[in-house]
DNA sequence: GTTCCTGCAAAAGCTTTGCAGAAGA
DNA sequence: TCTTCTGCAAAGCTTTTGCAGGAAC
């Protein structure tokens, strides 16, 4: 829990029991939630925890890459508490989004000529092993 | 253009002009539009045209896999004309959106045990080579 | 004591829905 | 002719903004 401190502290962020209650969820859920989500989560160990803090934290946590913001599906956005690349899978059949590692120096080598890799996402959709039967 | 009505015809869909406009400015113009987008640049030449109309358009042809739904940035959904699988690369410095060419059998080697990739999508974020000087 | 953060309400922006009239097959 | 599509208006949702009170430092 102190590490959690130690990091928003070390952005020049201001540490509230809200920014470590949001930031310490994602860590331990890696469900790749919506604020909304998040905000259902909290909310019976927070009551007075609003949305509107919940978008402004992950909105800041992002700004400094302590988490990663997602667009997987259209509708809306989901919020990664493990900011390191790596790919996401999603399961056509049973919705679920499983992490998986990414050579990412292997697709930056696909890139077009010039360009450098700062940051790297992969979606990829299809089946799952269950759904596969 | 023939080809263009055989694709909509193909899928079951009654071939309108509006159709025909969408899909082939989309695949004539690769820059990942936003519906707006698409609609501006339509609007000249079809006056009568409806933003609710191409909405309705691009979600039927992405939903037929004529098209491609993005989701690059959180803010806005954006369409593409390739329905094949490529990468995306999206320079911070200037906003521009490149395409490139993906090895997807090597990425589907990255995922977990026993998930089938049926869509991929790579979405890099850097410096093109004019904006890394 | 300052500065920054929270939370409420309202606004903003993108996308979808309902429905009557028009167009395609 | 029958079914599907279009376009308008309005609604729906997620996300952002403005601002007063409160908490962190």
């Amino acid at each position: 829990m102190k590490d959690l401190e130690q990091d928003i502290r070390s952005c020049g962020l201001r540490v509230t029991k809200q920014r470590i209650a949001v930031y310490d969820w994602l860590r331990r859920h890696p469900v790749h939630p919506t604020a909304d989500r998040i905000w259902s989560a909290l909310l019976p160990d927070y009551p007075d925890l609003s949305l509107t803090t919940v978008y402004n934290t992950v909105n800041v946590l992002a700004a400094h890459g302590l988490i990663r913001t997602l667009n997987i599906r259209s509708e809306e956005q989901r919020f990664d508490g493990n900011p390191a690349d790596h790919g996401h899978f999603s399961c056509r059949g049973c919705g679920a989004v499983l992490d998986f590692d990414i050579d990412v120096p292997r697709i930056a080598s696909m890139l077009p000529q010039g360009c450098t890799a700062e940051k790297c996402d992969v979606f990829v959709t299809g089946l799952c092993t269950a759904c596969a039967e």
